[in-house]
DNA sequence: TACATACATTTGTATATACAATTGTTGTAG
DNA sequence: CTACAACAATTGTATATACAAATGTATGTA
């Protein structure tokens, strides 16, 4: 990705300013490949997440806010990302029994199966994205970012 | 940035997923810091790089397109995003005089006395954001997301 | 038991963004 | 000179998100 052309400015732009640019630019990038390769599937990327985030809890229910921890998104959002894959049946959600403020998301069979066709489309994009990448760069690059 | 609480799952996460995952996040935090450090200025993180933008233009105006090359959004945002500020008084429009299809944006005396306080706001945001890192960090980190 | 407080989620509302269609302008082939 | 394509910006509309307030439930304490 070529951030001079888009930071183009007569005068330096300091190292820090410049990097956090150069993130921003790299995220709406992998945002945009991503979003695109879930199109065909009908989901949003935060819906995959939710999906993908299910699926590791292998069969123990999630509820919203351990949801929302592991989200990037807000509480308010969470419940109706929720609600839209309620409606797409990949998930349901019933009121916790011990606790009935609570509430517990489950993926559903069919939610399985559409995360585990999204899941051929995301890898492509993930190659494609990482094809510049040896493993020595993702893992350096992983602990460059662990720092923030 | 403790990743790993947040990513948790007991199947091992292929490191490029890993590292996507952790690109986002780290973004969220970013966008988080620098939006709060706006908020008492009044305008989002979009407008001030559109203002950010002009500043680096030094006189010369700006019209809508190249504005937008240089910007994560997409086009209509831009017109928008103009609008607001120009009901800010901090930027001017006028229809560009030998291509009437398009426009000329221009910073205020307003909006540069108005960007020169940011810039204190944005200069703690990001130190606060990058106080772990030494300068050969983000000279790594620059090379690395270059790679995108 | 009654009351205040904390908790988990939901709803209302304003704002932001993406995508497609539209407007107005310029360039150009015949 | 006209018709048509290309260009630059704007508008309409649906969806997404943030923030604050509200709802319903549980817990602690007098």
């Amino acid at each position: 990705m070529n951030v001079e052309k888009i930071i183009k400015t007569e005068k330096q732009i300091p190292i820090a300013s410049r990097t956090l640019i150069h993130l921003s630019l790299v995220e709406a990038k992998i945002n945009e490949i991503m979003t695109t390769a879930l199109k065909p599937h009908g989901v949003s990327l935060q819906q995959f997440n939710v999906l993908r985030i299910l699926r590791g809890q292998k069969g123990k229910p999630a509820n919203l806010s351990t949801l929302n921890e592991r989200m990037v998104t807000k509480m308010s959002n969470t419940t109706r990302l929720v609600d839209k894959l309620i409606l797409k049946g990949y998930v349901d959600r019933v009121v916790c029994p011990s606790n009935r403020r609570k509430v517990e998301i489950n993926i559903t069979v069919q939610g399985e199966s559409a995360l585990s066709e999204m899941d051929t489309a995301l890898k492509e994009a993930e190659e494609k994205l990482l094809n510049n990448f040896t493993v020595e760069d993702l893992t350096a690059l992983n602990v460059l970012l662990d720092k923030f």
